[in-house]
DNA sequence: TGTACATCAGTGAACGCGCGTTCACTGATGTAC
DNA sequence: TGTACATCAGTGAACGCGCGTTCACTGATGTAC
């Protein structure tokens, strides 16, 4: 294989071919995008921190919304993960790994900055590569199966849809995120951790469903 | 005054002085970034459009943060004046007045997509124009007070801190107006209005505090 | 009412910059025989 | 094992473009007297 004679940096002697060149422009966007926001990534840049001449991306990448719908694509998949990695498959039980994956939501929006951008906020066409839109629903597929095992557990007089439910929990950790854990110059301060704000939401909210203890 | 001469638009005559550049240029700036988002807004473009030499608009704003900051700022004026109008002070009763102020928020995400962008997701520095930072914090401040009187209405012993109230619901509704009201090309499709989904998810948090009527 | 003057908003030409994109090319790779 | 050849990843030079920013300037405005 070529580029196991490449692997991982960037200063490393190579010669004529990269050998690698598709995954180092991914890897370049990624960390421009996390140092200067999506707005300040550019092919050309990405093409200089890979070493490689400014029309060598062109061989792997149509164009910018290309190599950040890439980005994009990998970020859901990495949000799949994390979210099926929380949510345990409803273990120890299901309130609690419902909260679990709420944490996870908001840990990807703040330990993956650029990957969150590409995804949320750099606004990438969702034809701009081939199976971004499916990461995307499958990220939110894990979402939705962990709502109906909550659905199914609560009593049936209060049950809600549970594709409602996933999308009132989904745009409530996406609020948050996206106002108190995005790093944003006119972000406003909170009184507690973004995940304290979001635990005691979710809980509010099941207990309405007869879901969760007390109150 | 000199700009009661110049009035509207954009292509009648006028003198050597616009008369009244700066507003000018907080119009421009609103309908480009209303047509090709906040990334496609320069000033070059913007003096273009208010019919100015390039240089012009450095008599006005230091740069183009300073520009956007001032939609921003306008932005909040204007989401603040819809909140309040919404909440119509708690009448006819707090929580259909609370409903309604979401449904203002989101009305406001749809029909102002330039203010909406310029204050969440052009990343403007709070120092970026004067007053920025306060008027974002008066038009949270209106939802915060109708959260403070919704909680004075709860049963003591469910009533949770009326300013975490305020963040959840903003959580909720900004993350909805993110998420399936922003035109983003990878926005993902609703089996249900935007609104109708802020409804049913602040009914549902509501009656877990003895809000709203129970399900 | 008229005039001189200070002020300052807007001009227009110029600059350097980095970007996206193209093109004919070069040289490394691997495969057919 | 060797050789000829097709493939194609990456080159590097070039282009036109629009941007931000500067500068000495010009001419409109309004104010002091």
């Amino acid at each position: 294989m070529s580029w196991s004679r490449h692997g991982g940096g960037g200063t490393e002697r190579r010669g004529y071919h990269h050998g690698n060149l598709r995954e180092a422009l991914i890897e370049a966007a990624v960390s421009l995008i996390a140092a200067k926001g999506p707005a300040g990534f550019t092919i050309a840049e990405a093409a200089r921190q890979a070493g490689v001449s400014p029309a060598a991306p062109y061989r792997h990448f149509r164009d910018a919304d290309a190599l950040l719908g890439e980005v994009a694509l990998r970020g859901f998949e990495r949000l799949e993960a994390a979210l099926t990695r929380a949510w345990a498959n409803g273990t120890p039980a299901p309130v609690p790994a419902f909260e679990a994956m709420g944490r996870a939501y908001l840990g990807f929006a703040r330990d993956e900055p650029a990957y969150y951008a590409a995804m949320f906020e750099a606004h990438v066409p969702r034809e701009a590569a081939p199976g971004l839109q499916s990461a995307g629903d499958r990220a939110f597929a894990v979402l939705r199966e962990a709502a109906e095992r909550l659905a199914a557990v609560a009593p049936k007089e209060r049950r809600p849809p549970a594709l409602m439910m996933a999308l009132h929990v989904w745009s409530m950790a996406h609020g948050i995120a996206s106002l108190f854990v995005r790093p944003d110059p006119s972000r406003r301060k909170l009184p507690m951790t973004a995940e304290e704000l979001l635990e005691a939401g979710v809980l509010i909210y099941l207990q309405s469903l007869g879901l969760a203890g007390g109150g």
